[in-house]
RNA sequence: GCCUGCGUGGCCCAGUGGUUACGGCGCGGGAUUGCUAAUCCCGUUUCCCUUGUGGAUUCCCAGGUUCGAAUCCUGGCGCAGGCGCCA
């Protein structure tokens, strides 16, 4: 959510960057949330002078009663009153509930590098790294490779779980807990603190950051609990500074955590393929950051160099796509994903991405510090993938198959693995 | 699931209807004395304005009673301990 005080005092600017992410539509919002905000502060200076007045004259008759004076013509005063703040604040809290739905709408401000664009059509690729391989045979995708080896068995999930799930099992199972351990170890030796996270969470902690229409969307809902599966380990490691006051000393506080994630993906891409690309369970190590403001950028170059180290050193061929206005979600300042090669299709595909929220998270979940001089104010949250690891197997598997439909295994997991090569015949 | 207790500022804690929510710790600023620091003073919920000796607000949340609620009433949420269940 952005400062509302950015509002108040620069109204263009907050227009500037609506403009910049071409949402035309909502440059009304903000001559609709200053024209409402004036209107309520209007009305708090007199739901105040109403108080004021309330309280004088309690006071007056708590005296009164004192010094055993008569207090009827007090009292007849003061019945009046709490009638007409009632109204007001009727009147006030009306307001309040349009200024917070339109709060919520206007988009935070974003850094000013973050390229210009609609859609992610408009992304702008930064940095390519490695090269596409060449195959001198006709390459599978990893549904055939898993299938033939016998490390995937879709049937066999869509039987006892339905679609958008996967058996995974042999080797490709233990290659799968090799990148995990893999992306962990990364993880710790760049200072991060390793975080074992709770896989349930509140919903209100999930509505700082998400309308109750996207938590249903996204999330499987607990039956009779207030609980949802974790969509991503994010959230409860932001979430478990919710609500809290941290000291700058505290600060920067640097975790990593590595958990299954659950998602519906109901939505614009659902699930309409066969594979592990998009499912509905995923192994995740997340990396996320909480910041003295002054620092975030330092953080965000940070953040995203990590990814980009983690995967040069599997040797895949990635780049780097930086997310461009339009494509920017209202929270985000900016944003980037790696993208790695899909042989088969030849393209690039989403494997990790990078956010810098600057201070808008942190102000919904309430997540402050005291600074140095004594002041109050939001850190800046951030976080990025380090390896989602279902998405990090298709490419290795799709970028690193042989001719017998064996797999090289990257130099970087063969110690967690014992080998150097899986699958192909026997 | 049942029973009991609890929820007050960044933290700990006092406060059973009436000035400005007591006190301690921590933190920030200042003064003073000097030697691994001590002592003292001021400040430290949030919001609004005409920015100053200003006003309002705040005791888990939402209602209610009242001229006046941290305090009383109703409903909800959360936490802890005990018992049960499970591993």
């Amino acid at each position: 959510m952005i400062d509302i005080q950015i509002i108040r005092k620069d109204p263009d600017l907050v227009k500037e960057n609506i403009k910049r992410k071409l949402q035309y539509d909502k440059l009304k919002l903000v001559d609709e949330f200053t024209k409402k905000d004036a209107k309520w502060r209007k009305l708090k200076r007199n739901n105040d002078l109403l108080r004021t007045n309330r309280n004088k004259v309690s006071k007056e008759i708590s005296e009164a009663k004192k010094q055993k004076k008569d207090i009827k013509s007090l009292l007849k005063k003061a019945k009046v009153i709490p009638d007409k703040i009632t109204n007001n604040e009727k009147e006030m809290n009306k307001i309040r509930e349009d200024l917070d739905s339109l709060l919520v709408q206007i988009p935070n401000i974003m850094h000013p590098d973050v390229p210009k664009g609609k859609s992610d059509k408009d992304n702008k690729v930064r940095e390519i790294m490695g090269k596409p391989p060449k195959f001198s045979f006709k390459p599978k995708n990893h549904i055939k490779l898993g299938e033939m080896n016998g490390w995937l068995d879709f049937d066999a999930s869509a039987e006892t779980s339905g679609k958008g799930f996967y058996f995974m099992k042999g080797d490709l199972a233990l290659l799968n807990q090799a990148l995990i351990n893999y992306a962990r170890d990364f993880m710790v030796k760049a200072g991060y603190e390793y975080v074992e996270p709770p896989l349930m969470i509140r919903q209100d902690i999930l509505k700082g950051v998400y309308t109750k229409a996207e938590i249903d969307q996204m999330a499987y809902k607990i039956q009779d609990e207030d609980l949802y599966l974790i969509a991503t380990s994010e959230h409860p490691l932001i979430g478990m500074y919710f609500d809290k006051m941290l000291n700058h000393t505290q600060l920067p506080i640097k975790l990593t955590a590595y958990s299954m994630c659950f998602r519906k993906e109901i939505g614009s891409h659902g699930i309409n393929e066969k594979g592990l690309y998009r499912t509905h369970q995923f192994n995740k190590q997340e990396m996320v950051v909480i910041c003295h403001p002054k620092d975030s950028w330092k953080y965000y170059d940070e953040l995203l160099k990590l990814s980009k180290d983690l995967f040069k050193k599997l040797k895949l061929p990635i780049r780097e796509n930086e997310s461009c206005t339009g494509d920017l979600s209202d929270l985000k300042a900016r944003g980037a994903d790696l993208e790695v090669w899909r042989p088969i299709e030849k393209i690039y595909q989403e494997i990790t991405s990078v956010t810098n929220m600057t201070d808008a998270q942190a102000r919904l979940l309430g997540i402050r510090f005291v600074d140095k001089d004594n002041q109050k104010m939001y850190p800046h949250t951030l976080n990025n993938t380090a390896i989602a690891t279902s998405r990090a197997l298709v490419a290795i598997l799709e970028n690193f198959q042989q001719k017998d439909g064996c797999v090289k295994v990257p130099k970087a997991l063969q110690k967690y693995l014992g080998k150097t090569k899986i699958g192909g015949k026997k």
